[in-house]
This record gives structure tokens, sequence and C-alpha cells, in this order.
DNA sequence: CTGAAAGCGCTTACAG
DNA sequence: CTGAAAGCGCTTACAG
């Protein structure tokens, strides 16, 4: 924290009796310089606490060794869903290997297109981005790469995604099997910020049309709006609970919101899944343990992250002209049957 | 994504007729330009697309609007740690307010006490640094303002913790008081990193006082290696209850870790607090609606990493000399008695 | 209200 | 193997 002026590449050099272009050799082309010359160089950097500027580097090369994680909301976000938490923990550990550093933007403040050049950041992965978030118009905009995950398909980006039509689908399908009429959809509520969440969205859909598919009527399945938080689990039953009529099943469009009814039924003493079938969405570690382990879908998250981090690493090196994204990655799903329906 | 040459600064006051200051005023000093002048220059950077360059910025101005989050391990830790989320959550809340950015610095890599030089941030906040870490030298050493959370009271920075030793304290006396005399102690391992989390090290200074106090042997307390995930829950309770002679009551140093023994039980049909008497520590939110709610020791977590990140702001803006670090702020805990004990 | 000039601290062809 | 010079793209006294 002392205040006394820094130590510049400069100071080394005329230490060392050497010009500045060697002292940056010695620190990023060590093989340029002689032994001696590269040694004293060290030395003398060593002796005057001397410390590249990164700012100034980056300035020079135009490399930042850093990427934007791009926040549908505020950074709070991560308190309701667990699932950001274990993305955030595989790309920390593929940008650990490829020494690359993480910068979180939240979707806070300043969400003009140009937002993302403000920036300082070689790319950007953008998190569950809807075509009607302000930031998607930043999307097209971009002048620097960028990937997104579990974004919305109508944007021009790569993208990697689940299934999560197909997966919803498969889900209310399983519900509609076991004879199950009245269907609880346990879902995100409309947000102040008035932000959509695109894989929401899809499984919205994909329920729907399962039911239609089925021949059953849109009614079939009723929305309530729940808190993707453990600890509201008790209000997130009691809603549900308390439709009339009752429903025999709910479907959750995320793990913890299944995970926080099973909480609230057991609380109440209401069981699953004779009184009341759940099912989630995403396979959380916790849903496998939970009481009653849980029914949801199983999906490869580690392994789309890195591709998703690979691509983008891939075009930050290529820095080659604005070519059309490549298809649309979107990893399986597989209904994972356990005791809670 | 285009290749195209960047548009500078110096193009828009080239076709604006206009000098690079002007351009520059527009954006930072808008009151030194005449409407018209100004109106002109947003113009034309609008047309060309100028937008400017943050590293640039950062370079001239020193400051990068951003601080590190330095973490005792990889970014991972997150997956193990809610209480960390919690943070994140808190820290994002406020550097919005501040409109700073938050760059994520785990523990890998390059642990050199140089290696916080290299990273353009602001300042820092350091989290669970043990003095036996490799980045503690790097705290008595940076040339930028840090502050530490959960840190080793041992070192010499502004330091903003929890009164660790006393909570224990607190939480090994109420169950001794119930007449438990067999306790075991969940707590983490050694770790291959070697990390130490100087919270936790303290915690068990704090149960082990509490025994002493009450004239019992130390073998009173024994402790056993469990992981913070809810998902080991059930080998954290099989550990636990296969101890010859079986404890009768578990100290956990996490609320995680409390919660996991708590499913293990239940799984197992022991009962809690009946057959075993179950404590964690932090108070996570979802540790009022466990089976049964979790006896813990509450705090005030808003408010402490408010203070300190206040205080690291404060540092940044003051600039001033290396004075010596404030007086430790310690948030005092208190026990919150449940259903678990 | 506006501009010429120096500076932030590096990197990197280029020439020797 | 080594150095002089230009450049990365801004900001900010300073002078007018």
């Amino acid at each position: 924290m002392s205040k006394k002026k820094r130590v510049t590449l400069r100071d080394v050099a005329r230490q060392a009796g050497v010009s500045p272009t060697a002292v940056s050799f010695a620190y990023n082309a060590p093989h340029q310089l002689s032994q001696t010359t590269r040694d004293r160089i060290i030395d003398t950097a060593n002796e005057l606490g001397y410390q590249p500027h990164p700012v100034a580097r980056t300035l020079a090369t135009g490399r930042t060794n850093t990427i934007g994680l791009v926040m549908p909301t505020g950074l709070d976000w991560i308190l309701h869903d667990p699932l950001f938490s274990l993305m955030l923990g595989e790309i920390g550990t593929i940008c650990d290997e490829e020494k690359m550093r993480i910068l979180i933007v939240p979707a806070v403040g300043d969400l003009s297109p140009g937002m993302l050049a403000t920036i300082a950041a070689d790319g950007f992965v953008l998190f569950s981005i809807h075509r009607n978030h302000p930031l998607a118009k930043s999307v097209e905009h971009s002048n620097r790469p960028l990937v997104m995950i579990n974004g919305d398909e109508s944007l021009r980006a790569p993208m990697f995604n689940l299934d999560d039509f197909n997966g919803a689908y498969l889900a209310c399908q399983h519900l509609l099997e076991k004879g199950h009429r009245r269907i609880a959809v346990g879902t995100i509520g409309p947000r102040e910020d008035g932000v959509i969440i695109p894989s929401f969205e899809r499984r919205m859909l994909g329920y729907e049309a399962a039911v239609r598919d089925a021949g059953l009527p849109p009614s079939t399945l009723r929305p309530v709006y729940i808190r993707g938080l453990l600890s509201m689990g008790k209000d997130s039953f009691e809603k549900i609970w308390s439709l009339d009529p009752r429903p025999t099943a709910v479907l959750c469009v995320s793990d913890v919101r299944a995970l926080g009814v099973l909480n609230g039924a057991r609380k109440a003493g209401v069981s699953v899944p004779g009184d009341l079938a759940v099912v989630g969405f995403d396979n959380l570690p916790d849903s496998a343990v939970s009481t009653p382990p849980l029914t949801t879908l199983k999906q490869d998250l580690p392994g789309r992250i890195r591709v998703a981090l690979k691509t983008l690493f891939a075009l930050i090196a290529d820095d080659t002209e604005d070519d059309d994204p490549p298809p649309p990655y979107i990893t399986p799903l597989e209904l994972e049957v356990r005791e809670s329906t």
C-alpha cells in the first residue's frame, strides 16, 4: 500500500545498463538474451522490486487473459441458482488450465448495446440471455468473441444449450403415463426487471406439448410461481397444495424448486409421491439424496461447459472474420426416475 | 467479431474536426465543451461506432474499477461453501452500487508473493487466507489496498472476521450443559494442497476451550473429517456414527456439514436430537428449514461484508501512505437454538 | 471553450 | 545477442 512511485521497466533498464527491449525480453522472450544479460536483468528487477504493469502489457499486446461472465441479472442470481454455482466451478477449472481469469459481469446499470465494449475482456460467456433482454442487442454488435449458455436460440451466436423442450416433454409424459391429470407447474414468476430465462420458457413449451400430444386439455397444467430457494419451500408447497382442484403432481422447472416443494410437503406431512408426485429439472447433486430422492432430468454439465469454453478460446485465438455461428450444441437430457414419482 | 481496425478517439477527432482532447472531454468532462461541439462529437462517434478502449483508459487514469476476489483454493471452492455464494451475492450488490467490477482470483498456478501485482485490479478482498498460505506473503507485499475476510488474525491487514472462538465456545458449552460427554467434531480434513481455513482453526480452539473450562478431558471431543457437501451426508453420518464409543452429539464447523449429517441420520433412521444432537455454524438460510431445524451460530453477514468493502473502497480512494491496519472488525455470534439439540 | 503535447508502461517489428 | 523507435489508445495539466 505504499505510495512511492512505481518501478518501471525503464528504471530496471537504466539500472541494469541495458535497453528497455532487453528487459521486456527477459520476461517474455528469455531465449533472445544471453544467459548473463538475462540474469543481470532479473536480479536488478528483483532488487528494485519491479513488477510488470499488467494494464500496460494488455494495451500493448491486446490480450487481457480474462473472460467476462455475463449474467442475466445481478450477482445475487447465484443465490437462487445452484446450477450457476456448478457452472462457475467448471468454468473455474477450465480457466485455470488455460491461465485465463474470470470477470463477473452482472446485468445491472448500463445495459446499452455498447456495454460489453467497455469491459476489459478477451471474450464473453453469456448466461441465460433471452431475445428480449437488453443485452441481446449487444450480442450481435459485440466486437469481441462470445458464446452463449442456456441462451435464446433465436440469437445469432454460438449456443450451448440443453434439449429443454424434449426433456420437459419426457418429464410431463412420465407423469401422464402414471395417470396424473391435474399437474401443477412450479416455475419462475414474472420478474420486476422483466428478465425471462430462456431455458424455463422452452421447458414450459415442452410440458405443454406433451399434454397436447396426449390429447388432454391445456388446463391439465396449472402454472404456479414459486421461488428458487430451498428456504421458501414451505411457501412453494402451500401455493401448490391450495390449488383447487388440488393437483396430484408437480413439474418444476428446476431442481432447487422441486427440492423446496419436497421440503414443504414433508413439513406439512404430505407424502411424496403418495399424495403428490414431484419432478425436477437439472439433476443437482443434492437431488439424489433428498427425501425422497428426486425424479429429474439428467445432463452432462461439465462436458457442455467445456465445449463452450473451448469454442470461446478458439474464437479468441483465431481472431478471424465474422463468420456464421456454428450450429447450436444441444445436450440431450435423460429422465432419471427416482422415488419422488 | 469483426476484424476491421478499431475506431479510435483520434479517428473521431479527425472526422469531427476537433482535437483528441475535445473527444475525451465529450465523454469525461462534458461541461468543458459547448453544447454544439459536444453533440457533434457524440454524433460522429456514434456514426463511426466508436467505443472508448477500456484498457487504454485504465492505463491513463490508473483505475481499473475492478476488485479482485482472492480465494484460498480453486473456484470449485464455491461448490463446497454455500456461505461463499452468499458473500458473493452481497459483494455483487455493493459493487453494483459502486460501479465496480469483480474479478475472480483463485489460488491456483503462480502463488508467488508478486502474484497479486500481475492482476489488473484496484484492490483485493482475500477470503480465508491462513498465515501458512502461499498468498499470505503477498498480503504484506501488496502494492495495492486489500482487506481480508475470515482471514488469519496474525496477518497485518484490515480484517473482517467472525468471533469464531467464542461462537464455538458457546456451541460446545451448550452441548455440555445438555449433558453430552462424547462429542464428535465434524470438520474439514487436511487438504492435499495444504490449505488451512483460519475460521475452522479458530472454531476448533473454541470447542476445546469449552471442554477444558468445564474440567473435562480433551478426549471428550473427537474430530472427524467430513466433506462440506450435502450429497456426502451419508458418508459424514456414517463416519460419526461408527466412532467407538458412539458419540451422543456432533459439533460441525459449518452448517453445510451439519445439514449433511442431518440428512445422513434421517436416511439411517437415527433420530435427531434423540440419538444424536447436531450443531452447525454460520446459519445458512437452509438451516432454518431442515428436518429438524438446525441449532447453529447466527451472524450478520451482509453487515460485515459491507463494512469490509467500504473500507476497501476508502483505501482505494485514499491512496495514502502505508499506515497501520485498523483493529480487526469482529462480528459477534449468537447461538440460535433450534430442534437439532 | 478548445488544442498541442506529454505521459500512462509496456511490446515488437526492424535494423544492426 | 542487443537497442532505438514507434505504437497500443486513452487522459490531463497547461496554455491560450
